[in-house]
DNA sequence: AGTTGATTGAAACGCCTGTTTCAAACAGGG
DNA sequence: CCCTGTTTGAAACAGGCGTTTCAATCAACT
């Protein structure tokens, strides 16, 4: 079943042009990532993809399948659009770990890429279902081993492994409730700081600090009062 | 339409014979809370508070303002349950930080009460809808505020209003990944280092003093390697 | 052209949803 | 007691849901 198709070639316009379950992925991934499994209706999806609704059915099975395909689809595309930055040898870890952090927000945040791959990775993450466990083995635990050995090496072995686990997390926090409870930081901050200040950029620059500071590593926040830069940013 | 009920006084068992409102509140509460708003079938609010369908609407009108009314119900219990503490005016800053970081834990993962009233406000803070507004004016805000002002005295307005808003969103942060992304958590850190260090005691220390070391207010992590306590917890 | 197998389209199938209806049950005041 | 207004119960309503059906269409091969 579902042969890939041979593609004609005066296919006028290729803007919108692929498989028909390529379309059905995408559809479903944003109507999916906005509404939720239940709200998510899959009339409005074979709509949005401009297929008919037997499609879904002929494709992917039932909805939860089609369901589970686009977490998948979304995750695999992500990790491919922003992959783990790989350093030179001799990268110092404080800078590893600004990289880290940047590169977590940018995902999290960044404006580049479509936003409701995101939101729908959010929401395995905040009420798991079947496909959360796939998405934890094969996307988030590597990226938490990596915070943690940055970590690791950052105070030198001075930490135990369980302390770490809960500094790695005490930085994911911070960054997870600018992605999770945007909406109400938005209601807390003032426009004009949120503007200036809550930028995926300027974010990256004060949980590392607030990190490199707690670990003893860098200057504490009230003592490098010279918004500069990140203790070890200077190349 | 439904004015007050004259309550009888020989109301025979306090158990849960409550006013069918109340009843319904409730439960619309919990399942709200368990499934969402659109995936909660007014049909199951009312077989789980036991009384016909028709009462919904009797008593709200329909699900939507009975969602808000819910919601409502449930952010005021709580903060009826869980007041923010009031120190005596000497306490140090140091002291009462800790204090709030533990009673917002405490709030957030605490066992002591009925858990569907946090997950309930957590999807309003994830996904806000018409009730959202009036429960960050009303319960957050509040909260957050008297976080700042902590802060504030902590490091004797050596940072701006806007830098230390950011360090209060590190702190709640940290907090908010427990309760909001506890599954996923409860996957990357082993079992028994879950129980063991992952209370809400525990991580209260935990919080404190990283906010504490960042600031430069306390030992840095890696220098106070007995893990006796965290400064000014010595009651 | 004719045949084959993969895809699509329009309509229909039950089922479940929120909401309404209306009569029965109930309480309190004359 | 009867009357009155409030509350409940069971059934029905229209509409939307996921899914299925089946004939029409299409591309490729003989």
């Amino acid at each position: 079943m579902a042969t890939v198709r041979s593609h004609p070639e005066h296919e006028s316009v290729p803007k919108v042009p692929e498989d028909p379950r390529d379309r059905i992925l995408r559809a479903a991934g944003q109507e999916f990532a906005e509404h939720g499994y239940e709200a998510a209706t899959v009339r409005d999806i074979c709509l949005e993809a401009g297929v008919n609704v037997a499609a879904v059915n002929y494709y992917f099975g039932d909805k939860r399948r089609l369901y589970i395909e686009s977490v998948k689809h979304a995750h695999e595309a992500r990790a491919k659009q922003v992959p783990l930055p790989a350093w030179p040898p001799g990268k110092p870890a404080s800078e590893r770990l600004h990289d880290f952090v940047a590169n977590m927000l940018e995902r999290m945040l960044g404006f580049g890429q479509p936003p409701w791959q995101v939101r729908l990775m959010m929401r395995e993450v905040l009420h798991p279902t079947d496909a959360c466990r796939e998405l934890v083995e094969d996307y988030i635990r590597p990226h938490f081993a990596l915070l943690v050995a940055i970590l690791d090496e950052l105070c030198a072995g001075a930490l135990a492994e369980a302390e770490l686990r809960r500094v790695a997390l005490s930085i994911i926090g911070q960054c997870f409730l600018y992605r999770a409870a945007g909406d109400v930081v938005g209601m807390l901050v003032p426009r004009k700081e949120l503007d200036a200040l809550h930028t995926p950029g300027q974010l990256a620059d004060h949980v590392t600090r607030y990190a490199l500071a707690a670990l003893g590593v860098g200057q504490s926040l009230v003592d490098s009062l010279a918004p500069r830069s990140v203790p070890g940013t200077s190349s």
